[in-house]
DNA sequence: CATCAGGGCCCTG
DNA sequence: CAGGGCCCTGAT
């Protein structure tokens, strides 16, 4: 019953310059993200099938540079021949969600010199946060971890794809690619529930259905200021304050805002800050107070703490986070 | 076999 | 503002 691929070709080539310094793989491949099928990683490589202004096409991101002189070559393949507006706001919009002209010198001047993150940040000099996904899909995505295991909402990803996506194939991989933001149809509820996706399937259905109304703005709520993000993310059914967090991070590059931190992310945490054991961790608050020293920059410190322990955990190191991961 | 909690959120009282 | 319920799954 699986569609068959659809194959596309080379149709442009091009070297962006991000801002030094850049850490292409720390950057390009986030280790604490659960995977999904529309993207592949492998040191200097990223692969992509992404759905943008109506078109399905592959992006190849290669790394073509150095920390210091940073390069990168994006290759689009496409059905068909591109307009050279729609290459450039494509090319945008790789800038933004891989935050290619991030500023990281007042970050760096300002917590570079902590004892806890002066060693972190000079490991992964030139990480920057970054996301593949659109607010949309990145909305499906935070759905379905929600109050699931990770292997369950891999299940649940992979259902969906299978049920709406489209595979493609480009430069010998084959990808996954999200169907268009509100094109579940009028009442996808009970096809969802049948993916499997639970209580969830209504939070889908009705995330969506804002969508095809035209009640999300991405390219305006980008431009909103925190607090207006924060309320029209909390105020789609299904978005609590775990998902929009990490939405505000991941979508919107909010740096500093830290209000919330979950049980799972609690325990590690405090193990990782304050060695206390997983059973008796400290309190969020506590936690939040702790943050509260890297100021601008709360999230960015924490980033760089947070990925820095699971690129160690991907080395075989930090085993004992084994325990706090639901694999 | 039954029970339970999981990388939350909504709704109710 | 606290607590129950929610779909399913794998762990116990």
């Amino acid at each position: 019953m699986e569609t068959p691929a659809s194959h596309l070709q080379l149709v442009y080539s091009t070297t962006l310059t991000p801002t030094s310094p850049f850490h292409f793989d720390a950057t390009l491949h986030k280790p604490d993200y659960f995977p999904t099928d529309d993207t592949h990683w492998e040191p200097g490589s990223r692969w992509q099938a992404l759905w943008w202004r109506g078109r399905q096409v592959g992006v190849v991101v290669r790394d073509r540079g150095t920390v210091e002189a940073p390069a990168l070559q994006v290759e689009v393949h496409a059905h068909r021949r591109l307009s050279a507006e729609y290459l450039a706001s494509l090319l945008a919009e790789i800038r933004y969600r891989y935050n290619l002209d991030l500023e990281l010198s007042p970050f760096y001047g300002a917590c570079g010199g902590d004892p806890a993150l002066g060693p972190v940040i000079t490991r992964w000099r030139g990480m920057r946060p970054g996301h593949p996904n659109s607010l949309y899909e990145y909305l499906v995505i935070g759905v379905a971890l929600q109050n699931a295991t990770v292997r369950r909402s891999i299940q649940m990803m992979q259902a969906l794809f299978r049920a709406h996506g489209r595979r493609l194939t480009f430069d010998a991989r084959d990808l996954w690619c999200f169907w268009a933001p509100g094109s579940l149809g009028a009442d996808p509820e009970e096809g969802l529930r049948v993916l499997k996706l639970g209580y969830r399937a209504r939070s889908l259905a009705r995330l969506d259905g804002a969508f095809a109304a035209g009640a999300v703005d991405e390219a305006a709520l980008r431009l909103a200021d925190l607090p207006a993000q924060r309320r029209a993310l909390i105020g789609l059914y299904g978005v609590g304050p775990a998902t929009a967090g990490y939405l505000l991070t991941d979508v919107f590059h909010q740096w500093d805002h830290l209000d919330h931190i979950s049980p799972w992310e609690q325990k590690i945490l405090s193990r990782l800050i304050f060695g206390t054991d997983p059973s008796d961790p400290v309190q969020p608050a506590a936690l939040l107070e702790y943050f509260a020293r890297y100021h601008p920059f709360r999230v960015l410190a924490l980033h760089y703490l947070w990925e820095d322990l699971w690129w160690r955990h991907d080395r075989g190191e930090a085993s004992w986070l084994d325990a706090l991961i639901r694999a």
